[in-house]
This record gives structure tokens, sequence and C-alpha cells, in this order.
RNA sequence: GCCCCGUUAGCUCAAUUGGCAGAGCAGCUGACUCUUAAUCAGCGGGUUUUAGGUUCGAGUCCUAAACGGGGCACCA
């Protein structure tokens, strides 16, 4: 049948055919009752022995290896609590059966039943005594055992990656744990978890640039939600004290090891809050989620450590800018001779040039956790500023190793500021890059009143890359943003 | 949007100075009732991402495009 040049799926089509031939479904149907693979192998596992059988099991599973011997055959199934070696024997099987097994190719589904025990070479073995064909498999598997290397073609088979590279699934496991533990965590103290719409008229809470879209029969345009912070604190006007959501948001930008244009953020607010609440809030919500998944307070990332060990550092964002750009923030002079060293361009405003000047030479000497606290104002419109000093925003960044996790406020509740600062484009900067778009109706839910309130925004990827030590975005979301390709 | 790098069999990768496009795994045929990265014997498998160009001759050199990676810009 093979002596003229196939196609590898044309070979797993011939033998579909012949599956069929025998009367047997290639596309299988219900079956019932199996169990994991992971409790299968816990199993007590004596050597097959026909007089003392084992424990009978039922098993469901993807074929990962295929290895003849005669009239025997030695398959492995894998489900995602593990794998396990099947043995099937001519004597064991109905006729169909043999014939079926014989047919079977890497990646097919299978079901057996069968009889648990140890090979004598001591391998832990359901020997089949019942064969049930459950699903072919069309297209050839990627070569098992060592892997998948090439990153595109992971990207863009990802079923298959989650089959090969054992980490892809164990993250998407790990992802779920993080954001069941936060939303425990947050239920037991009283949060309320909404859910805010996606489509909004203003894209606001943030300085990002959306992505458009259109609505037919209002006829008006609409954008995807750059941020949840909008809705949300009307939610705080309406009286839910305790309020968060955990949501995807889009943002038009680039793409990059650390930026997904659609994400997962968590934002939550707490009336009669402040920042420092939403300090105290954030460690215990990292902490648990750390603690969640059982590896230890200090874990890896990359080359580096991380202890994840409360309380965290907390340092002054001017005494970190004084300690390592060795000036004062607020001497315009002296920063904007340090911005001239650094090559940073001249001509912005203050604030600008001390953002800049933190996000070059701060940043990346903050080993953390450390809560940066303390911003200059002008970068952050929608935050309360200092009663002591207006120059200074109650706002606070969580950094671990130069990366974001978290952001949050002391919320600014003063609808006169906060239409004011709306207004205010931030100095030098034209205005779509406005950091926050004039939303009138959101300032018409403040005049209502809001309760003084701390809001906190955490990047739920990011810290997903955190805890299970991964490098790029791509692989703690499971389909990252590709160009589509043929 | 800009810069650099990559793309060879189903998968993972070789190919010297520009000189016959290869290996392992996977696949096919056969042997084998305890294998397990099975083994043994044999057989197939390629528009070297695409389109041009230089050359007696291009996987290799040049130009452009596609896709990807890294970086920059953007991301309060």
């Amino acid at each position: 049948m093979a002596d003229e040049t196939q196609d590898l799926a044309e070979v797993r089509t011939e033998k579909l055919r012949q599956i069929e031939a025998l009367g047997v479904d290639p596309w299988g149907g219900r079956f019932d009752d199996t169990a994991p693979i992971g409790t299968i192998r816990q199993l007590p596992a004596d050597p097959f022995d026909d007089a003392k059988p084992g424990p009978p099991v039922r098993a469901a599973g993807r074929v990962v290896r295929y290895r003849t011997a005669g009239k025997l055959l030695f398959l492995e199934i894998w489900d995602q609590t593990g794998r396990i070696q099947l043995m099937l024997r001519v004597n064991k099987l109905t006729e169909t059966e043999w014939k079926v097994a014989q047919l079977i190719d890497l990646g097919d589904l299978i079901g057996v039943d069968g009889e648990f025990g140890k090979t004598r070479t001591g391998e832990l073995t359901i020997q089949v005594e019942k064969l049930t064909f459950l699903t072919k498999s069309l297209e050839p598997h990627p070569k098992d055992v060592f892997g998948m290397g090439d990153l595109e073609y992971r990207l863009r088979h990802r079923y298959l990656d989650m089959i090969y590279t054992p980490d892809t699934l164990r993250r998407a496991h790990q992802r779920v744990k993080i954001i069941r533990t936060i939303r425990t965590y947050l239920d037991e103290l009283g949060y309320l978890e909404v859910e805010t719409p996606t489509l909004h008229a203003i894209a606001g809470g943030a300085a990002a640039r959306p992505f458009e879209t259109h609505h037919n029969a209002l006829d008006i345009p609409l954008f995807l939600r750059i941020a949840l912070e909008l809705p949300l604190k009307r939610l705080l006007v309406g009286g839910i004290e305790k309020v968060y959501e955990i949501g995807r948001v889009f943002r038009n930008e680039g793409i990059s090891p650390r930026h997904n244009p659609e994400f997962t953020m968590l934002e939550l607010y707490q009336a009669y809050g402040d920042y420092h609440t939403m300090m105290d809030l954030t460690e215990g919500l990292i902490v648990a989620c750390v603690d969640a998944l059982g590896g230890g307070r200090v874990i890896p990332f990359g080359e580096k450590t991380v202890t994840l060990e409360p309380p965290f550092q907390r340092a002054k964002y001017a005494d970190l800018f004084k300690e390592h750009v060795g000036c004062d923030m607020h001497d315009e002079a002296a920063v904007r001779a340090a911005a001239r060293v650094e090559g940073e361009f001249q001509g912005k405003a203050h604030d600008v040039l001390v953002q800049e000047l933190f996000e070059d030479v701060v940043e990346e000497k903050l080993v953390g956790p450390v809560f940066v606290y303390d911003y200059p104002a002008s970068l952050c419109p929608l935050t309360k500023r200092k009663r002591s000093d207006p120059r200074i925003a109650e706002r606070f960044e969580l950094y671990v190793h130069g990366m974001e996790l978290a952001n949050a406020y002391t919320e600014l509740n003063d609808p006169v500021t906060q239409e004011q600062t709306f207004r205010q484009q931030l100095a030098g900067l034209p205005a779509e890059e406005s950091m926050a778009k004039m939303d009138e109706d959101f300032v018409r839910a403040l005049r209502h009143g809001m309760p003084p309130a701390g809001g906190l925004g955490i990047g739920i990827d990011r810290l997903v890359m955190l805890l299970t030590n991964t490098q790029t975005i791509r692989d703690v979301i499971l389909f990252p943003l590709l160009r589509p390709h043929g």
C-alpha cells in the first residue's frame, strides 16, 4: 500500500478508513467513569499474575508512545494528570481490537479497561482487556520526549504545546489557581466582584491608545476599554464599598515580552481606605497566591530569586530618586542637568523628566518586592494629592526586579480638581496624548459624592509570570496575539 | 514605525571557501509475548519561507517581501 510516496496525513487517513472497515467508529463517543491517570498510578501495583489479578481500571488518553514486540504491544497514553504504559496482548483482546490496535498512530485518543499492575521490569502498566477507539488524529504530531523547540510553532499550535511541553499546561493550571486565590481572598474580605462594560464611549482610566470599533444600530464609535477604573468608581458612588473586577483590557500598543494587546487586570476599590490600605492588601494578596502554589515564599525568577515574605520594603519615590539620581526631585535645575547626562529630551515638563530619570536610572536597581510611593502629582490625574504637599500624589507602584506589578492610589474624589486635571493637558504633550480624557459623566458621578477610597490595579499576567518563573507574557497567555498566518 | 538576527523533511537540527541537500526521531514493509528515547533488516520522504538578481554553478552572495525572535519607540 505504501510503495508510493505518501503524505503522512494520507497514511493516517488510510488507517482511518481501515478502522471504519472493521466496523469501529474512528471518532468515538461517550466513555464514562474513567479514572485520572495520576490517580491510577497511586494504586497498589503488583507484578501481573493471572491467578491474582490487580485492581480493574478504566482510563482514556492520548497515545504518546507506541512500541511493538510481536504479539505484544506497549503504548503510553497521556492525560493531564500523567502518563501510563499500556500492555496489549494478542490473546487478551478480540481479533477486531487487535487489528484496531495495529492501526493506532501517535496522537490518537483511546480508552481502555484492564488490570493495573507492574511489568517484569517494574513499569506501572495497565494490562488491557478491552480497547475502545476514541478519536483518530489525522495530522502527525511533533516528535515526543524532546519537547518542542520553535517558539512560533508552539504559539501557533498551542494545543500541541500543551501536550508536549509540560510547563505550558502546568502554567495554565497555576494561572487558574492564582486567580482563584485572589477571588477567594477578596471575597472573604467582603469585596463584591462585578462585571462592567468592555465597550466604552470614552476610553478612560489610563493613558493608552484604544482599539476602536463601531456600533451599527446606534451609529456611534466605541472603544474597547483600556482600564476598569471609571465604572468601578461609579460603583463606589453607588454604595458598593468594596468592589473588584478581574477582566480583560485592551491597549493598541506594541507587543513585547511584557506586553500583549489584551491582558487581564485586577482592579479593586475600597471606600474609606487610602493607598496605605492598598499596600497592606497587595502584600496579603500576593503572599496568599505564593502560598497557594505551595513552592515556598522564596521563588526563582530567571537567574534571580525573589523573596515574597511580608512585610515588603516600602520606599519613598523622592528618597529613591535622591539616592540613585543624586539630586532632589523638586530641584528643577539639578533634574535638568541629570536628564542631560542621561540624554533625555530637553524641553519636557519637569515631572516628565523626573519620571523618565526614575525609569531609566532607578527602576533597574529595584530588586524588590518594594512599594515605591508618593509620586510626582502631575503624572497622576486620578490620584489625590498630599494635603501637606500638593506636588505629591498618594500613589504607589510595586516593583519586583524592575517589573511593575501593581499600581495604587488614594483615589481623587474631589470633582472640581478632577475636572481640572482632566482638562489640563500634561505640559508638552499634544491633546491625543493627554493622560486622561474628559469624561463629564464620570465627573458628574463624583459630584454626587464618591467616598474617599483606596484603589489598586494588578496586572494579572505579570503576576503569573513572576509566580511561575516565566520570562515572557506569551507563555502565561494561552493564545497571545500573533499576526495571522496562512 | 525603526534596528539587528532567524526561517532547510511531519518534528529537532546538520551542510567547510559558492561545488552531488544530510542525520536522528516520526512514517512505510518485515521479524520479535516484558518493551520503555525498544531492538534488528529494508524502503520512502525536499519548490532549502516567497519573488527576483549575480554566477558555469546558490541552502550559502545581493535586493525585496512574508512570518517569527530580540531590542528601540509607544506603554501616566
